[in-house]
DNA sequence: AACTAGAGCAACCGCCAGAGG
DNA sequence: ACCTCTGGCGGTTGCTCTAGT
């Protein structure tokens, strides 16, 4: 006999919240705290689950949310502290201001597995392909090695079976996948020519300040003893990232304080690689991110709901709430401090 | 204009760990 | 030591929107 449910299913509401419920949501919220979950809904009036009434909350609803899209700096990180610690959702967004666990696992999803694919980048183990197959030798006999390269395969198929050319070495890949050597395997540049301008997003002129080294490794995330693999071909992940040409002066600068504030806790983030959950959390509880509104650990910044406000691209009912919310943080600090703690 | 496929995203599901009795 | 309950997490689903035909 499995665990009973958290709540009748049958008798509470499901799918998309409506403004009145999130209305209501906020309102107990912002009043009492968060607090047991189960009882949320009960006291807020709502016809729904607490656990429903948490993610809501939690992915949606708390004033320090970013609305806006990611930006190529979140886009940097997101990948190196996947390529670091693997589908930790919840660890790489505390890392993100503002961003969710589900925002973050989302976008990868959706964007950043695609564009890393693309690249000829194994999305699950962030070694390029040709290093895979190289670490396996004959390709004839990868059908035996079971579900580890299941995902190779997949993006393999999904990207360069179209491409392949019957006179590359290798059966079924490009050219620019040729083996160089044993040794080591090179992303011809030919090949990373190709695939950037296949991509939808251009070289930013600024990309190096970006860059997370001159020479990105992979780690494979499996095994923490793994060599690193150095392409010889430099190459940096900014190349690759979102580039959006209608961000604004302001997003623009916001995006600069971001990587001023990152920059140094991506400094940690290598260490991440083969290090245990207990310096992981060490480093995400020193991370302070200076200018940043969010405190990982800490405490709520009330300072920030104005700005999250105003540059939001959220709709006006979600502005009214948080104009709200802002006010309500204002007559009682005391108590949002004391009740808030994420 | 109508239809379709794909992308994006909000929400749900089920499992797990930890706290408390 | 065991059980129950809750919060949190990662994986998945399904709805909505949009671009393409």
């Amino acid at each position: 006999m499995g665990r009973p449910p958290c709540c009748d299913k049958s008798n509470v509401k499901r799918g998309i919240w409506t403004a009145a419920e999130d209305a209501k949501l906020l309102a107990y919220v912002s009043k009492h705290g968060v607090g047991n979950w189960t009882l949320v809904p009960k006291k807020a009036g709502l016809n729904r689950c607490g656990k429903s009434c948490r993610l809501r909350w939690t992915n949606y609803l708390r004033s320090d949310l970013k609305h806006d899209s990611f930006t190529p700096q979140e886009e940097e990180h997101i990948i190196n502290l996947h390529e670091a610690i693997g589908s930790r959702w919840s660890l790489i967004a505390k890392l993100l201001p503002g961003r969710t666990d589900n925002d973050v696992k989302n976008y990868w999803n959706t964007k950043l597995k695609k564009k890393l694919s693309k690249m000829g980048i194994d999305p699950v183990t962030h070694k390029p392909f040709s290093q895979i197959l190289s670490d396996y030798g004959n390709i004839s006999s990868l059908p035996s090695i079971g579900n580890q390269f299941g995902s190779f395969f997949k993006n393999l198929n999904n990207t360069f079976v179209p491409k392949s050319e019957p006179s590359s070495g290798i059966t079924g890949l490009p050219l620019g996948f040729q083996e160089i050597n044993q040794d080591s395997v090179q992303v011809q540049p030919h090949f990373l020519n190709e695939v950037a301008s296949s991509c939808s997003s251009s070289s930013s002129p600024h990309a190096t300040d970006h860059q997370l080294s001159s020479q990105p490794t992979y780690l494979c995330q499996q095994s923490h003893h793994e060599a690193q693999i150095t392409p010889s071909s430099s190459f940096n992940w900014s190349e690759f990232l979102l580039h959006d040409p209608f961000s604004s002066a302001d997003k623009l600068k916001q995006e600069q304080d971001f990587n001023g504030t990152m920059m140094s806790s991506s400094s940690a983030i290598p260490t991440l690689a083969g290090g245990s959950e207990h310096n992981l959390n060490a480093t995400t509880q020193a991370c302070d991110f200076g200018s940043s509104a969010i405190n990982i650990g800490g405490q709520r910044n009330n300072n920030l709901v104005h700005d999250q406000a105003s540059s939001s691209s959220m709709t006006s009912f979600v502005d009214t709430i948080l104009g709200q919310d802002s006010e309500m943080q204002a007559a009682f600090p005391e108590l949002l401090d004391a009740s808030f703690d994420y």
